[in-house]
DNA sequence: TGACTGTATAGCTATATAGTAATATAGTGA
DNA sequence: TCACTATATTACTATATAGCTATACAGTCA
């Protein structure tokens, strides 16, 4: 991540403002266990089929999911799994902060 | 990154969103070698003092850097090195896909 | 104390985008 | 062809936020 121009800069924001939305986390998490379509990550996420669609879009467009249009169904797959990694690493950062928000605040208790 | 409810996405979308920003990227970018002032960090990074200020006052919210003031000074510095593990799989995602682009676009040219 | 420096904040504008409802488009089967 | 289903798109509203300028605040030194 070193020497990076602006280009390559707003290519990354990018790619985590991608990231940056739990509905589309909610679907990337829902193709966890292979592919899709629209109609069941519809029901899987809760959302309206026009503002589902419209997230996936935008994965695909950013490279993260795969699209397959099979009769009237299209099929969304992970494109690339490591982004899974990337979502293990912040989960695992953020647990571990809960973790010391934690100890703080039970070290705050403690002291009074 | 299994069954995490909504609360727990908002977290990790929250997460990803501060990443999510060229000029906060250069700013963590400028950290990798230690801290630095404010000061510092808005001539490296081009930008105003207070929208650096603003940049870094986030940064320290979300737990990616450590704010720390001596005199007149607050030097920041990284919280969590392995924001620069997230960012390097971002980038090699990225890098792969370029190439990926750039064989596409080859053979698409070889083609006619 | 007052002058000065470094940092943060408030108020503002402009832009981006999430979500919705309505509509368009594409594929299928009668 | 028409009716039907699945998906995408359009037009819109509401909200969030990046960046700016001006200002406030805090620490230091005379």
């Amino acid at each position: 991540m070193s020497k990076l121009d602006d280009h390559a800069l707003q290519y990354v924001a990018n790619y985590f403002k991608a990231l940056a939305e739990p509905m589309r986390l909610k679907v990337l998490n829902a193709l966890q266990d292979g592919e899709k379509n629209v109609s069941q990550l519809t029901e899987i996420s809760g959302g309206t089929q026009a503002n589902v669609s419209k997230h996936l879009s935008l994965l695909a467009q950013c490279g993260l999911v795969k699209r397959e249009s099979r009769g009237t169904n299209v099929y969304y797959s992970i494109a690339d799994p490591s982004v899974y990694e990337l979502c293990d690493l912040v989960c695992g950062q953020i647990g571990n902060r809960m973790l010391a928000e934690a100890d703080i605040k039970k070290a705050f208790t403690l002291s009074r």
